[in-house]
RNA sequence: GCCGCGGUGGCUCAGCUGGUAGAGCGGCUCCUUGGUAAGGAGCAGGUCGAGGGUUCAAAUCCCUCCCGCGGCUCCA
């Protein structure tokens, strides 16, 4: 036995243990009830396997499926035992690489284009090494032995390759499976039981294979059987959320074979979006905008000015008359430029702030196209603020404030992220980094929590974009706010200033819902189409008990009209429950029911969405509750 | 756009080792006037996404195209 050593836990205590104790044996010493939760170990702060012999006096933590680094390692665990059972079950594939994603893991690997049944054979090869209880028993290599052992594999010879010189290379066995890792790893397959394949899909890597496609398997990992049920009957009650099958079922939009990506809103559906509308253009009032609207149809040559023909062209739609190839606008920013040069322009008018709700197009690939939230025609909460170079910031801010505001009045939850310089740009690079710098610093002022993406601005400049996402998790870009050095420049805008010189103006676009298409398509997952009732197509809907309340159900349903409530009188061919079940199927916020005991006493009975019991109110009591609700749109109802 | 998968009455789906279509919901009609999530009966409705091919025979097998779904790439 060698010299002790001296292990701290995280509850401070501390032991003596013999130097080559591992760090899965200290920790049970350590917590023995906790034992069986532990899944890797954190050594002075870095991520071990439990098998880990430790060396040195030092910090010692367990990791469990509860934190972040413990999930990781689990999926990544999990991506070991895919590539285990697709090596074994599917000839000649070569794995890449399988890291850890914030909601499972993948596996990509270099091999034959997958069908269904292959994914049977490597569900069982899966099962097969969980049952075995597969130990990922950790050793480390040579470099030399690592090439020896990989030279079949290119992609593995190049992430060997590129591993700095004096980093250890560590490989990872499970079973008869070899897999370059870093680690760390769960101690053995039992870990794994709640693995679950997603699905598989053809990917483009420019980086790991350039030439050719990749296959993908995609899925999850729990630590038992049981948590992997509870995450799949989350994911089926997400799925039910989806806003394609509600927007069908509560008939709110529908597309047409004959025009894919092109949204055709129907009735229920054109009622939410006035209410958006609504909600937006009654803002733009109290922050003084002014609303414009410009061509649909552009010549090219405007294009040309503002950058598009060079660097969107592969997005717009096109069209020839009279000799002359004119775009569909894909943006609003073009007319907009044209109306601030239409005559001249004085700084007293900055910032001038023009709004459009105007639909745009943009041809996206079919292969993108997603319902609502990613679509070919669609209409954006837009504006386009010239203003002077002093007054970016304030602007700004006051942008920040509303989206927080707007957002919130949904009870959505969302992200920033501050897009930087693309690689197809415009202008030049300083000034990109002043505008740059603008943004971040009013995000870090404001004690905003933002993401970095670099090379994801729009070509004529960086831009802070808020992001939603639905229920499956998938994000969708809404807001966002883009700082415009460019486009003012070539279209020639001027100002005249108080100095009497002619200045540039600088242009902010800016959108808060988005489009309003995206936004109700992320509001109905949101909601599962439980609109506020504000939004809500039918508001309330009346059901007489029988035909001879449908009277007093008319009256009343009168009264109501006279306050803006959408409201309906459901007819008594139907049995009373089931109207009652119909009324809640259709998400109707707000269900009056109207019997003879109602009549004589002058009252209704209301029954609110997503509740059991009813309430008697009288009329006007019935009037002022759901003119209050609905006025101060609130988001239950 | 790329890879894989799918497309059967308005909707959800069965039929698909070839023998030329079925259910539930919805719709319509009739009966029932019912107190808070489906009252009962009957009827109508489909060139099985489109085109081509194989076959005595195609919803079923093959090819092309269109549309959709999941990923990839890309964006409100």
């Amino acid at each position: 036995m060698s010299d002790p050593i001296r292990l701290t836990f995280p509850d401070g205590t501390s032991r003596t243990l013999p130097v080559g104790t591992t760090a899965g044996d200290a920790l049970r010493q350590w917590a023995p009830e906790r034992a069986a939760t532990f899944l890797a170990a954190l050594v002075d702060g870095l991520p071990v396997d439990l098998s880990r012999p430790l060396g040195t006096e030092g910090h010692l933590a367990p990791i469990t499926f509860e934190d972040r680094a413990g999930r990781e390692i689990l999926q990544h665990s999990a991506a070991h035992l895919v590539a285990k059972a697709v090596v074994e079950s599917v000839p000649d594939a070569r794995p890449t690489v399988g890291p850890p994603t914030d909601d499972g893991f993948y596996y990509d690997f270099d091999v034959r284009p997958l069908i269904p049944a292959d994914l049977d054979a490597i569900r069982g090869a899966i099962d097969a090494t969980v049952r075995a209880r597969a130990i990922f028993h950790r050793r480390e290599v040579s470099r030399e032995d690592a090439q020896k052992l990989f030279a079949a594999n290119p992609y593995k010879m190049r992430y060997i390759a590129d591993t700095p010189a004096g980093e250890t290379i560590s490989l990872y066995d499970t079973g008869t499976f070899v897999d370059l890792c870093r680690g760390p790893h769960v101690p053995d397959a039992s870990w794994l039981e709640g693995v679950h394949i997603l699905g598989f899909s053809a990917i483009t890597s420019e980086k790991a294979a350039p030439d050719r496609t990749l296959q993908r398997i995609r899925g999850v990992g729990f630590p038992t059987k049981e948590a992997l049920k509870e995450y799949l009957k989350l994911r089926s009650e997400a799925e039910a959320r989806d806003h394609r099958t509600l927007g069908q079922k509560l008939e709110l939009f529908t597309f047409f074979d004959e025009s894919p990506g092109f949204p055709a809103i129907l009735p229920n559906g054109i009622v939410v979006i006035r209410e958006l509308e609504r909600f937006v253009r009654e803002h733009l009032d109290e922050a003084g905008y002014r609303e414009v609207r410009t061509p649909l149809l552009f010549a090219q040559s405007v294009y040309e000015t503002s950058g598009h023909w060079s660097l969107y062209r592969e997005n717009m739609f096109l069209t020839t008359a009279e000799d002359r190839v004119f775009g569909w606008k894909p943006m609003n920013c073009p007319g907009s430029m044209l109306i601030f040069r239409s005559r001249a322009r004085s700084y007293r008018e900055l910032p001038l702030r023009l709004a459009e709700f105007a639909p745009i197009h943009r041809l996206e690939a079919s292969g993108t196209l997603h319902g609502l939230t990613r679509v070919r025609e669609f209409v954006q909460d837009d504006a386009h603020l010239f203003v002077t170079e002093d007054q970016i910031e304030a602007e700004v801010r006051k942008l920040l404030d509303w989206i927080a505001r707007a957002f919130s009045t949904f009870r959505l939850r969302w992200s920033y992220e501050l897009s930087k310089r693309p690689a197809q740009f415009l202008g030049e690079a300083a000034v990109w980094d002043r505008a740059e710098a603008i943004l971040e610093r009013i995000l870090r002022d404001s004690g905003i929590d933002y993401k970095v993406s670099p090379g994801e601005g729009a070509f004529y400049g960086p831009k802070i974009d808020i992001h939603l996402r639905d229920s499956l998790g998938r994000p969708w870009q809404t807001g966002t706010i883009q700082l415009d050095y460019q486009m003012p420049l070539r279209f020639g805008l001027q100002y005249q200033g108080s100095d009497g010189q002619l200045h540039t103006p600088v242009v902010v676009h800016r959108t808060i819902l988005g489009s309003f298409e995206r936004f109700l398509g992320v509001l109905l997952e949101h909601t599962g189409g439980r609109l506020p009732p504000w939004l809500a197509p039918v508001q309330a809907r009346i059901l007489p008990v029988t035909e001879r309340q449908t009277e007093a159900a008319e009256g009343l349903a009168a009264e109501l009209r006279k306050d803006h409530i959408r409201v309906e009188v459901a007819s008594t061919e139907e049995s009373l429950s089931k109207r009652v079940r119909t009324a809640e199927v259709e998400r109707v916020p707000y269900v009056i029911v109207l019997g003879e005991k109602e009549v004589t006493a002058d009252s209704v009975a209301l029954r609110i969405r997503g509740t059991k019991e009813t309430r008697t109110l009288s009329r006007p009591e019935l009037r002022d509750h759901l003119s209050q609700r609905i006025r101060s749109r609130e988001f239950d109802p």
